[in-house]
DNA sequence: CGCCAGATTGACT
DNA sequence: GTCAATCTGGCGG
């Protein structure tokens, strides 16, 4: 399936991390489609390792950094293409206290609203990177959430990159208080 | 190994 | 609203 409608779909899914034991968890509730060759915002563009991965199996964990941060996405492609899904924000569902800790922060609104708050509260690092996100087994999974009714879904151009596609890539939930700035 | 751009965040005016 | 810290990844030498 497209990255573009995977974004979509991802809407509403639980992402939940299994941290010494104890389940981290939020409803994700903002994120952007990215692309390869095609897409100037996309690092896969230049090719290297990371287009490598995202031209590979669907479903893996592809964590990014930069700016001192990780960036979490999800490897979807159609076949023989090149696309990930970046998750940018989640809503803070179980194990909140853990997240505080890890964020260093007792402001739930701005717990887990950005893609590199989020892997921080969930500590989500490069040893996830190349790893499947749909296993139950997996420590990082997404798991089944609540249906986000099509209304409800915004759409937008991509935050943050300096140079972006004619069409909007940014999908997230109207109304929602913890989408990012 | 050095260089440089960048999918961000948080502090400060 | 504005600004700079800070590090990963790709690439050239």
């Amino acid at each position: 399936m497209d990255p573009e409608s995977v974004a979509q779909r991802l809407l509403g899914k639980l992402l939940v991390r299994i941290y010494q034991g104890a389940r981290l968890s939020g409803y994700i509730v903002e994120t952007e489609a990215y692309f390869g060759t095609e897409d100037p915002a996309s690092r896969a563009r230049k090719g290297g390792n990371l287009a490598k991965i995202m031209a590979g199996d669907v479903g893996i964990a592809l964590i990014y950094g930069v700016h001192r941060q990780w960036l979490f996405n999800v490897v979807a492609h159609e076949p023989e293409r090149i696309g990930a899904v970046l998750i940018r924000a989640i809503e803070p569902v179980e194990g909140i206290g853990i997240m505080k800790k890890l964020r260093g922060t007792s402001d739930l609104k701005k717990l887990t609203n950005g893609p590199g708050r989020l892997t921080k509260a969930l500590a989500i690092d490069k040893s996830f990177h190349g790893k499947p996100v749909c296993k139950q087994s997996s420590l990082l999974r997404i798991e089944e959430g609540v249906k986000i009714h099509k209304v409800l879904i915004g759409r937008s151009y991509r935050i943050g990159v300096s140079k972006d596609l004619s069409k909007p890539f940014r999908f997230y939930i109207k109304n929602n208080p913890y989408v990012s700035r």
